[in-house]
DNA sequence: GATGAATGAGCATTCATTCAT
DNA sequence: CATGAATGAATGCTCATTCAT
């Protein structure tokens, strides 16, 4: 934070790049030694820095987790929509969102543990909740408006809506939080290959069975 | 606390008593104020006692945890186990390990939360996840199990099992994860019908589609 | 302490064995553990009984260690006069004096080493040193008769008495406490017969050298 | 505190600066109010600091205690070599070892009751005796090699050498020990004469007594 | 008399936070 | 900008003490 001086580009470039290291710092942290351990002088120690220059730059802990949490959720998000993005039937948008998902926690293995470990920290400060259920709810409406759609544009006919956004949602999760604690017997690969496969069922469905 | 002398039935009686009010007040405290907030004190002013009354029952705040989460894992296997086990064929034992799953977290929401909390918190200690993946792996081995016999039996006779029970347990698990955090928007019951369905689809599944 | 029924003989009796048996146990405890172990439930454990037994019987642990204190040094202090007090000669009654020290301590070692470790903790409470210099002033004052008795009948002609009950205590003491440390590398007999030696050249001498 | 970025001097200065300061104070403690009472908060308090200050600068109390002892250890072993060694013959050497031992204790009351206070509580932490015994030890055996070597160069022809180091040994501790705990009643500088003439008697004995 | 149960003060320790330099 | 220094609240834990039964 900048305190007297009057901001130059400079300045806020250097800040923008010291703030961008300690957050990096501290997902590493998070990911690798758990959120328990990720004190302040852990996470500077792990910058090479002094736990003051994270005072410096966040007001407190509870800010840094703050932003860490945006950052991964924001990187999340960006990653998706441009697979999504690119996919031009809502039928490949729902199975690109998958797959995405995917391919995010396999590439960046760290920050995809990182989340999980923060969001179940349920109750971070005193009001509940107030990271983990807004983006599950975001990714239940992403499916949901591609769900939709599909469906008015005549590709998934019969299908019943209805939380389906929230089983899919849950099954890729579902499966990437057993490959985060058990990745030897945990074949993620296989395992989103079925994911998919269900998808395809799910969407090829005649209304009889999964309305 | 008890030391070497037999005890009589009055003190155990007792004794047991606080020591199961002190474990559920844990498991309330841990599921409503999350682990990491949920200090002796915490749960001795819930239990409305003083904090020294739990080191006088449990040895440390380890011991403690160790026990709810004994006590959680020992609960669902139980409750698990006897509406698996009333079943007859592979088919309604796989169909009633979820539909028990999902029956459990709704009648027992603090205990499951609690275990939610608890098994993500991976490195607990030094060492890392002393809980979270064995009881994965009991899962996942218990749908295996099932699954196994279902096909030696014939009833499932082109399943591929590879990875299946981390599919089918991920579906349960992400999905109740979703309602933990959010039971206004998640419809728990629609979500387990549909849970249930998807089972179906694979078990009468040609092996053409999810082999 | 007897509360509200009027005290018996045999309510005293039993009281006063009970009384014996926990201070046994503490100075066996003491011995062994170290003071700093020595807590009531470790003296407690020690004699098969419960914390409370010891606060019914002593108003406070301070009081405790104050009998157990008193105990030893009585013990001591009895042991000692019995040895000197059949001795025909001031010479003779002082080698008998410090040849008892030397015996006591080989013959209970635990309550010597209780000792040891009680005097030390030189401010016990808020008045300092409650016991070691009391203890030591006795043990001079003691010598100090026999030296002047032996002068007086003209043993000692020409023997400077100033301090010299010091010196004696401490040489007996000096050697002990390094027997106790390390058994092995002390061999307390030859010590104990190089004292008295000691004790032999400063009776013999002629004023010359031990003004 | 100091990470793994190299120290600058001036921060280096600073933080002995403080550390000495630590250890005088935790000296200044132990010997005033006991090992027992010496609390970090009382440490601290005497130091005019919180006890945040002390855990700041040793990483736990052990380690405080460790410095302190290995400190105190170092002072007198370095007080008494330096008279010890500027000495030319192993009889002056025998009796500066002896005189600086009681100069060093009445120069540094504090220190040398501290010392005497640590020694002696055996049982620091779990292992017994981590202190105590290695420095008596030590002085046996720095006595003992001047002894040889006066009898090498024939200094004293017929002295019987065995456990005598203890006996000198402990005549100083014991005396000294007395007058710490009553420095009213006993009269250090006389006590420290007499040692040193007995040492003389032992030192110009022919074998007939002390052999 | 004795026990189990409970308390509360005190302990060492961790850690986010503040601040002068 | 960054650091080292210091703080103080909170944590888990121990233990002497009290008390109803």
């Amino acid at each position: 934070m900048r305190r007297k001086t009057e901001p130059t580009r400079k300045a806020t470039f250097i800040e923008e790049h010291r703030r961008r290291q300690l957050i990096d710092t501290a997902i590493e942290t998070i990911a690798n030694e758990g959120l328990h351990q990720a004190s302040l002088s852990a996470i500077a120690g792990r910058a090479g820095v002094t736990k003051g220059v994270i005072s410096y730059y966040f007001k407190s802990k509870h800010e840094l987790v703050e932003r860490v949490m945006a950052d991964i959720l924001a990187d999340i998000r960006g990653f998706i929509s441009e697979r999504v993005a690119g996919s031009p039937t809502p039928s490949l948008k729902l199975k690109n969102y998958v797959s995405a998902f995917f391919d995010y926690a396999m590439v960046n293995r760290d920050r995809y543990a990182a989340f999980v470990e923060l969001w179940t920290v349920i109750a971070w400060g005193s009001n509940k909740n107030p990271f983990g259920s807004v983006s599950y709810v975001q990714c239940r409406n992403y499916i949901d408006t591609i769900l939709r759609e599909g469906q008015k544009k005549g590709d998934f006919p019969q299908l019943d809506l209805n939380q389906l956004s929230t089983l899919i949602q849950g099954m890729v999760d579902g499966v990437i939080i057993q490959w985060l604690l058990d990745p030897e017997l945990v074949n993620i690969d296989v395992c989103k290959k079925k994911v998919l496969e269900t998808l395809d069922i799910y969407l090829s469905l005649s209304g009889a069975c999964l309305k």
